[in-house]
DNA sequence: GCCAACGTTGGC
DNA sequence: GCCAACGTTGGC
């Protein structure tokens, strides 16, 4: 079992967009970074737990979580040409690009803030701290639980 | 909207 | 393979 953080801009893809096809999953397409890439293709499992954290925003937050239903497999979006996540060295063959698909769980009854996170030492050393841009972090047990408590939930 | 951080590209 | 230029991310 791992732990997952996944940022999103909710402009573009937000968590209440994940919660309006209950009963649904959604892929998590258009990554576009290789270490993003490496951690959906290598590492993601089926049944890894999610933080889906809103960025780009006035008060960036991690506001609920997801959970892995599909493990990596290649991301087709970069195959199209009319679509924005296009990518012309990409092909059936040599994919590139990965996606993985979600599941929503629950939201989290109080938001967790970046300002929040940051202001906890137990949380200094997460990469959404110091490599704010990778958008595919790993979670350890003791920030998922510690994120978790801030947030007002237990282990789902 | 600004700008620092940083990942990617491409010339050499 | 280096590194400057460039583009993007994301907090503020």
């Amino acid at each position: 079992m791992n732990y997952w953080l996944f940022k999103t801009e909710p402009g573009c893809f937000s968590f209440d967009d994940l919660k309006a096809r209950p009963g649904m999953t959604e892929a998590w397409d258009g990554v576009r970074n290789f270490q993003a890439r490496n951690f959906l293709r290598d590492t993601v499992k089926v049944g890894d737990r999610v933080l889906f954290y809103h960025s780009n925003i006035a008060e960036p937050a991690v506001v609920g979580l997801a959970e892995i239903v599909r493990p990596g497999y290649p991301d087709t979006t970069a195959l199209n040409p009319n679509g924005e996540h296009f990518d012309p060295k990409a092909s059936v063959d040599k994919p590139i690009w990965y996606m993985v698909d979600v599941r929503y769980v629950k939201p989290l009854p109080k938001i967790v803030t970046l300002e929040r996170i940051k202001q906890n030492p137990l949380l200094a050393d997460m990469p959404l701290i110091k490599r704010s841009r990778l958008s595919i972090q790993p979670v350890t047990e003791d920030e998922w639980q510690i994120i978790l408590a801030m947030g007002g939930t237990k282990i789902p």
